[in-house]
DNA sequence: CGCGTCTTTGAGATCCGTCAAGGCCGGTGG
DNA sequence: CCACCGGCCTTGACGGATCTCAAAGACGCG
């Protein structure tokens, strides 16, 4: 109430924006998120939308506030290789350099909060605290990437899938219907396509999709046409991935 | 000279430390170069020794003042997988974070500059300088991380190991015996046994070794008895691991 | 010189990619 | 309401790249 007044002038709804909510500004006092937030501007894309382009000049930093992304490596033949996905309260945009060595793609419809790199650069700089917490993030993401860096270089199909929807429950699971401890007959939310899918986990379409039809078949999942995924068997699931 | 006696101090051979050179240390003030550096220490490690352990605690910081390190993740069945080199003037360990999720094991003999990990992070806090060049350094790491992931997940065997050779050459050139421009006819240390470079490409040794006969069979490179390859057709490589 | 380790090379087995056809589902228009 | 259409997903058959297993060769070290 004593700062909505500040909020208010920023951005109309800053008090609703991730960047207060999951810790992004956490730390900056007001003013100065007052400051920045002017900077900043609300952005809505279409699901499929090109929001970076690989090779392209960096021109913005953002924070995700609806939809989900993809972060693409493409070579110069056209094959793809998705090296991230990105959900509400993620960055995106590379920071410190002038060119964006990947495109980022929107799967769902999604809502930025946009700001112009070199300002929000020099913002930083004059808020160790935030860029300590970028630092974190960065970190985190570094962690996740050696992690299916591991999965593509040493597993094999069947392994990766299962990976990937152990991976699925750990950041999305909705929860079970029947109140089992997590993990267990839980329903995940899966929006990704099978090319996504594939494209993610160094596979084709038709080996992903014969993979989650031999988990289906077996009994450990669950295909919901809603695009969710039930898991019925979550210790059988983790032996295949992490055993051969 | 005039902080010849501070540097004394702190370290005997600080002025030749990576730290200095390399720039980790640059803008940081001669005291508090002093201040960190009494936390310090040297340490030796022989090739083949593990620096650290996979899940065990993440206890220090360092910078390696000599040597190589390959960095791993490892399976519960004993596959592993190498996530990065590290060389002169790079850092090792996992900060703000309890455990390391890699192991950390001498290619070569190393020398380490040693800091305890809740030290430097104090440091850290007050140096924000100095963490804004780990955090450019982390985003590089990423960056590259990302191009490998490209690789595993996308490219096969032969532009693996091509791609592999380039990186070589970008990194660890020694310079063409002739004069010619970078890369070309150039000599390039190769440290790495072919089971580490196996690891690293997600491949096996024998498909490696296939793979580098090709290459040489071809006139592409000549491999050198003493563990150096020098690069003959640069543009013929480079074609082998962008295209197809 | 002899030993062990690393590397190379070969032959066979396996996994996954490629090509192709058919099924499912949602959207559109009659 | 139903028929049609297009995109996405599934399933099958086949071939090829890579892994596995095996043996011989090269290199460094004592």
């Amino acid at each position: 109430m004593s700062d909505s007044n500040v909020i208010a002038l920023a951005t109309p709804r800053c008090s609703q924006c991730p960047m207060m909510s999951e810790g992004i500004c956490f730390g900056v006092s007001k003013p100065e998120i007052d400051e920045i937030s002017r900077l900043g501007r609300y952005r809505h894309f279409n699901a499929g939308s090109q929001i970076i382009h690989q090779d392209n000049a960096s021109e913005f930093f953002a924070v995700i506030v609806s939809g989900r992304i993809k972060l693409i490596r493409e070579g110069p033949d056209g094959r793809q290789q998705i090296v991230g996905f990105l959900s509400e309260s993620d960055c995106l945009g590379d920071l410190f350099q002038d060119v964006s060595h990947q495109s980022a793609e929107c799967i769902t419809g999604v809502v930025l909060r946009c700001f112009p790199r070199k300002p929000f650069e020099a913002f930083l700089k004059n808020h160790p605290e935030l860029e300590h917490r970028l630092f974190l993030r960065v970190m985190k993401q570094l962690d996740e990437t050696r992690e299916w860096l591991f999965a593509l270089g040493q597993q094999k199909a069947p392994e990766r899938v299962a990976s990937f929807l152990l991976w699925l429950c750990r950041g999305h699971d909705i929860g079970s219907p029947d109140g089992r401890k997590p993990g267990y007959n839980s329903v995940v939310d899966c929006p990704f396509s099978r090319q996504d899918i594939a494209d993610f986990l160094g596979l084709t379409i038709e080996t992903v999709s014969r993979n989650f039809s031999k988990l289906r078949m077996c009994g450990l999942i669950k295909l919901h046409p809603d695009k969710r995924i039930q898991i019925l068997d979550f210790d059988a699931l983790d032996r295949l991935a992490t055993a051969a």
